[in-house]
DNA sequence: CTCCGCTCGGGAACCGGTTTCCGTCGGTGT
DNA sequence: ACACCGACGGAAACCGGTTCCCGAGCGGAG
């Protein structure tokens, strides 16, 4: 009474060579490979492995040394639009190399995100890509270092994006996209327009993302022999909410301005619905500027003028220069430009 | 000369063993469990560890069956905010219940799709999420049945998110939120705010999700006795563009209405660019609503009235009924409700 | 002072594959 | 007709863990 019913609940490789009539190792040279297996051999084995819908386990042979291989990728939050690029971006360039790749949100915690790590190392990643800015203590530069080695010991290794790196000598793979100098470009241009107020929303006061953009816009404006009001620069996060507070708070203090540029997008999201309470008109009365480039930019009215980040590549480039590279080679460290992309929502002032 | 140097690119519990002078066993049982081991001996054993930076490979241990299980999570873009959503909320729930998850777009490839479902089989992943509309063939049914069966009979189970459901028998949890009820809702409210004549902006015509928004779109109309023009329901996908396109043709085509209903929040921002381009303000001449309640629907201007679904809730509920599920249970079909969120978008018409 | 039982740790089998090594078989060259 | 060679397939070792099974000590009870 043999049941052919699918009740193969879990069929190893034995199992299928016990159907076929052949030896296990037979089974795994007609499966795997190009080991000279006769014809009818084959056939054989195929219909047992086709009968019983066999397929190796891939823990398995990965242990055995011939595996997909697997690679991380760990951010904040994947909602967040810039980082669902890159991680777009990782995703295809992983398994157009044919890599596994697996996601993790740490919520910003750094416990969460110590203990995937440990946990990648244990799944021997090729690669852990970890992405988003952070503050850039001693603290955070001797864990990340300690990251770096561990994983770099266990013949994987580490890639940074758009974080601060790590002391020389570190294996890691850095790469960051140009902060200072899009944000100076970005301000050159607001600048350009007559302006000469313009409100800086930035992130939080330790983030080396918002620092560098915050430097572009310090020099964007000493470039122009023009020292900008302290006042003028305002401290919160990259969300949307913090540029929604952000700007009611500086329309309440009747700060003076004829130009807002958000750190992000979603800063000026919000910054922009705030104008529009106070019955404010973008670009009219006041121009607005972003940075980053997501999508959505161009869906706000007036459409965002920004910065282009090149995130999707950033994300490709990642897994392409972390798997690239070994154990030995030296460390790397990339930086992508970027430019600003002109759209409606920042005009001349003075008309 | 004992080389203390970090030389150990791959150690493996035997090494371990050898250095803390116990056998493998041993060390198995120090860092596994509960089994009575010795202080003095854990101590030697932990230390070794320490020192030789040893973990277990993930891999090997889930062979011998005790690992941290695998789900993964099929979709088509993780560049789409509604995605992302469901994304973040399977990954959070996946990792609460101590899933490791990974992640594959699939760029509407069936064939990719199919691929990557063959290798989570081959991984031993717990469930796989499919999620995202498709067409309702049968040949859509048949793969997607063998799908199902497929990963049943190893022990796994498929999840389709806001799927077509299989016929009854297929061992599959279906997990739907309310197209025809949200719409209808929102179309209603659409109604009661005085338009007769409201645009549709649909989907594909075979796609089941904007099927069921645009019956929802027809039965409001009929609930009030009305009969809707068919000219007013158009055909495009659900991004920004095609909303953009569809609104453009529209106007050009001289189309009369005074509202327009989006399948898509995205489609309404490609609509609403397309309206502020011909100069048209909104709602003041014409009223406007999308549906998805992604986060990105309060920052448009203005703020867009939409039909919320709890797509993170829905990850998270995706991953939840995976994983308690087992094999023989039956099938599961659930329905998630929705309803509609009133902003700034759509007004009364005839003032 | 024995005997018993409990604590502890080693050996070996096992998880599900791959690969090396070797033996067998059939066919060919001389 | 015999040696030799290449094609083929099985047994066994290995990958890196876990766990069952068992034996060696040790302490306490009788």
């Amino acid at each position: 009474m043999t049941r052919k019913s699918e009740d193969a609940s879990r069929s190893t490789i034995r199992d299928v060579a016990a159907r076929a009539g052949v030896s296990a190792s037979t089974v795994s040279r007609v499966l795997g490979g190009v080991y000279p297996v006769s014809a009818a051999t084959r056939t054989r084995v195929m219909r047992a492995v086709r009968e019983m819908d066999y397929v190796a386990d891939a823990r398995a042979k990965a242990i055995a040394g011939v595996g997909t291989p697997t690679l991380a990728f760990v951010l904040e939050d994947i909602t967040g639009p810039s980082f669902a690029l890159m991680a777009h971006g990782v995703e295809r360039e992983a398994n157009r190399l044919g890599h596994l790749c697996l996601v993790c949100s740490t919520e910003g915690d750094v416990e969460h995100e110590l203990e995937f790590v440990e946990m990648m190392r244990a799944q021997r990643a090729a690669a852990v890509i970890l992405v988003g800015g952070a503050a850039d203590t001693v603290e955070y530069r001797e864990r990340t270092r300690r990251m770096a080695d561990s994983l770099s010991s266990a013949g994987s290794r580490l890639v940074l994006c758009g974080r601060p790196p790590l002391g020389p000598g570190a294996p890691v793979t850095v790469i960051e996209y140009d902060n200072e100098g899009g944000a100076y470009a970005l301000v050159a241009h607001v600048l350009s327009q007559g302006h000469r107020r313009v409100l800086f929303l930035g992130g939080k006061a330790d983030h080396t993302t918002a620092q560098g953009r915050e430097r572009g816009y310090l020099a964007a404006h000493r470039a122009r022999g023009m020292d900008p009001d302290p006042a003028l620069v305002l401290n919160g996060d990259f969300t949307r909410d913090s540029g929604h507070r952000l700007m009611r708070r500086a329309l309440k203090e009747g700060l003076e301005f004829t130009a807002v540029v958000a750190a992000t997008d979603m800063v000026a999201a919000g910054a922009l619905t705030a104008l529009h309470e106070a019955g404010l008109d973008v670009p009219g009365d006041v121009s607005l500027a972003g940075y980053d480039d997501i999508p959505f930019a161009r869906d706000l009215h007036p459409a965002l003028t920004t910065v282009h980040v090149p995130y999707e590549e950033l994300g490709r480039l990642a897994v392409r220069t972390a798997l690239g590279r070994t154990a030995e080679d030296p460390a790397e460290h990339l930086l992508l430009g970027t430019h600003v992309v002109v759209r409606d929502s920042v005009t001349a002032t003075g008309s």
